[in-house]
DNA sequence: GCGCACCGTTCACCGGTGCGAAACAACGGC
DNA sequence: GCCGTTGTTTCGCACCGGTGAACGGTGCGC
């Protein structure tokens, strides 16, 4: 999987399809650009809207990439759908967006890259446990305490952790206001 | 879903590439969706406009008229943005419309799956008792009592289940802008 | 016209449980 | 030593699922 987690540089994200259904609501839901990679024998979907493309796979890397390339060109010309300043997470810990930004422990670090990763759509408590602790994970409360830490660290910056009761947690951002900027990402 | 690529084809010009390069200029000058079909060795050329796509061939009958109605799609949309898309629903309990969301818990979860799966027709009680308890339903009321439940829950994002007496349950969705429910409330 | 059965809505309540949050202890870096 | 991070324990709340009952509208039989 090509994973670019800070979400500043692509814009295109691909998510496998339709093993990652939920994935692709999400991104739709955030309006983001995705590329779906077919499993075979898998039926062509019906298009969700104009920021998405498919691919069968296996598929040569070229082809890959240049279908991502042109997906993004067409995003870039359609609107300004690349829009808002999301949030970004880089690898020392720093969460940022807009001018402001938030230090994290690693462990938090981890819980809310995973988070980011997958904005807006339900991350489950298994899920954030293997990424909090890739080495197993300690008692049963401590992802608890994490995200209520995470979750006031994160406040501040109107970011706000939902609970989803008996399936995960989900990220979101209070947007209080859509600029219509050009995009130029 | 009726796809009739007689009538896409309308829209949409199948264009060998490089060989007709020629035409595809053409095309482009009027401003015509066309597809190309990339000989195997041929790099992925630079994108023209948004009105043109590709495809590798050797493909799959399948995937090439799926190619041709996503290209169909896109254009169709390309003016009249297609931003309302209809309510969705993922596997995480989740529904979705336009930048609002609520979570359900399971068995509304499930009853609420039931009901946009045929949203804008009657859904027996029957039929929604079996969706929300695969192994049998408890009381009577229960299936009442859930309908309540969820009506709240979809309130917000003004999604509406009509009673069709003695008949079933219909769910619709509120449009700010027009009316698409000729139901009678 | 009257009463009644049927159907659907809504509320109150209860047992079970997932999660929130505080308090506390252990560990480690500056 | 001080402070921040990490993990555990513990308590309590809010939510979820189900039941019973009260309430109201509609149609039918008498």
């Amino acid at each position: 999987m090509v994973d670019d987690p800070t979400n500043s540089g692509a814009e295109v994200t691909l998510v496998r399809w339709p093993a990652q259904d939920a994935r692709r609501t999400a991104l739709r839901a955030a309006r983001r650009a995705r590329l779906l990679l077919l499993d075979p024998s898998t039926p062509v979907p019906t298009p969700d809207d104009d920021l998405e493309d498919w691919v069968r796979i296996p598929v040569a890397e070229a082809d890959l990439r240049a279908r991502v390339r042109w997906l993004a060109h067409r995003v870039a010309g359609c609107d300004a759908t690349g829009d808002d300043t999301g949030p970004t997470i880089d690898e020392d810990g720093l969460v940022r967006i807009g001018p402001d930004w938030v230090a994290l422990p690693p462990v938090e670090h981890r819980l809310a890259r995973a988070l980011l990763d997958r904005m807006g759509a339900v991350v489950s408590r298994d899920a954030l446990a293997h990424a909090g602790w890739p080495d197993g994970a300690p008692g049963r409360n401590a992802l608890d305490v994490h995200v209520l830490r995470l979750r006031r660290r994160l406040a501040p910056l109107r970011m706000t952790i939902h609970t989803v009761r008996s399936r995960g947690y989900l990220l979101s951002v209070e947007t209080h206001d859509r600029t219509a900027d050009g995009a130029t990402t």
